[in-house]
DNA sequence: ACATTGGGTCAACCCTGTTGACGTAAGGCG
DNA sequence: CGCCTTACGTCAACAGGGTTGACCCAATGT
């Protein structure tokens, strides 16, 4: 079975139970049983008896079980970037490119959580590449520097998305958890142990939230002070 | 098989190979297993063959897998760790923490995958986000400042030292297939689809290499750049 | 020396991904 | 229109995974 997974099938047959498979709608019933049932309720047995056809059919589409969870980050990127176009200001179109895929992983976070250390190799992320390294180069940093830059942008984006999304994937009392602990446990601190803990102890509750913004604002500053240095 | 696993046992008894078991050297074998094997090795199964035990005799030390890769995680966050004091400059200490928690990551990959994106609250994280916080004091920020600065940087380096983790964490083909596709795949594109592609072609089979370091100076040189414009 | 019980062992269960063989019906072609 | 090829859904089987309950021996406290 270590067959190709043709890219346009033709004779399209109705399963068992009369549905018709198509590598979208296969991708479409696994987000869904990740989102219903978690992670690992994915699995080629569930994922057939959720599709109402045999486990095995899936073969003739995906090569095996990675081929799918790329197919899955694939179909989010796309989710995330369907109709965005880069606009004059490349930092405000970087920024919102960062908001567009950290809102398509939070939309699956499950999903999001297991597939977003991967390189896709596929329509959706190449599409998001040219566009992100395009941005790079009108803003007058040469090859090598955009795509360098590019991959520390991009890197950060996904990797941030990622942890948040995990964070949100976690059972629900863990998430509170983790928020009461910077309330409680850090706020009971010997000051003489922790001083610089104590010195910002207002501040510690605001610490449960998100930096995805605020990182991803560093860098375009960064990014940003080295186009205006090479001018 | 329920639950309790005593703290301190007192009945120790040789294994049938003759081995003394003990949550310490179990976790240790847990480790030197991925590190010669590669991570896919790490199986209660392998474990316990591992040991010159029967797998089933580590239940009685952890409650299941999950039990376990914590306890592992708990000592490589130790070890990260171990030893570090800042120095005078805060720009390159901060520097250092960040590839000494790399370095913690990816000498342990599948283990730091498996629960980067979990809160251990405890005695050593805690202190890594004193020292922390203190350099940004130091550096002239306000509380406030320094606490939310501080955030961003360091689930930067997290997120992005996980991402990394879990990248080498695959199945050793995945990581050679994804690093391949960056020469081929995205090398033989249609030029007028993705005209930014082409035109930084050469420097692609670079973006297989990581980013880490490059996304860790340029959030430095933004908060530097932040600490200068506020004197 | 005895009773207690911790803990190593064994067999078993159900899960998983993946494969090769099989047959049926869909579509191209005469 | 009907044959022929073959795509693709199905089935059975294999190896490996985590986890459990029963078993029973020996290390320990008395």
């Amino acid at each position: 079975m270590s067959t190709r997974v043709p890219q346009e099938r033709r004779r399209r047959r109705p399963t068992r139970s009369g549905v018709l498979l198509s590598e979208d709608l296969i991708v479409e019933t696994a987000l869904r049983l990740i989102g219903e049932h978690g992670p690992e309720a994915l699995s080629v047995r569930r994922l057939g008896a959720a599709l109402g056809c045999d486990p095995t059919a899936l073969y003739r589409y995906f090569h095996g079980t990675d081929d799918l969870v790329l197919a899955i980050a694939d179909r989010i990127i796309g989710d995330a970037m369907a109709g965005f176009a880069p606009g004059d200001d490349w930092v405000a179109s970087l920024r919102e490119m960062a908001l567009r895929v950290r809102a398509g992983y939070l939309a699956h976070p499950r999903a999001a959580a297991m597939a977003a250390h991967r390189v896709t190799r596929r329509r959706n992320e190449i599409r998001a590449v040219d566009t992100g390294i395009g941005l790079l180069l009108t803003a007058g940093f040469p090859p090598a520097d955009a795509a360098r830059l590019y991959l520390a942008f991009i890197d950060t984006v996904l990797s941030h998305a990622a942890a948040e999304a995990a964070f949100q994937a976690l059972p629900p009392q863990q998430p509170e958890a983790d928020r009461r602990s910077w309330r409680d446990v850090y706020q009971g601190l010997d000051p003489a142990t922790y001083p610089s803990l104590t010195a910002v102890r207002p501040e510690l509750p605001a610490m449960a939230d998100s930096s995805f913004e605020q990182a991803v604002d560093l860098l375009l500053e960064a990014l940003a002070a080295r186009a205006r240095a090479r001018r």
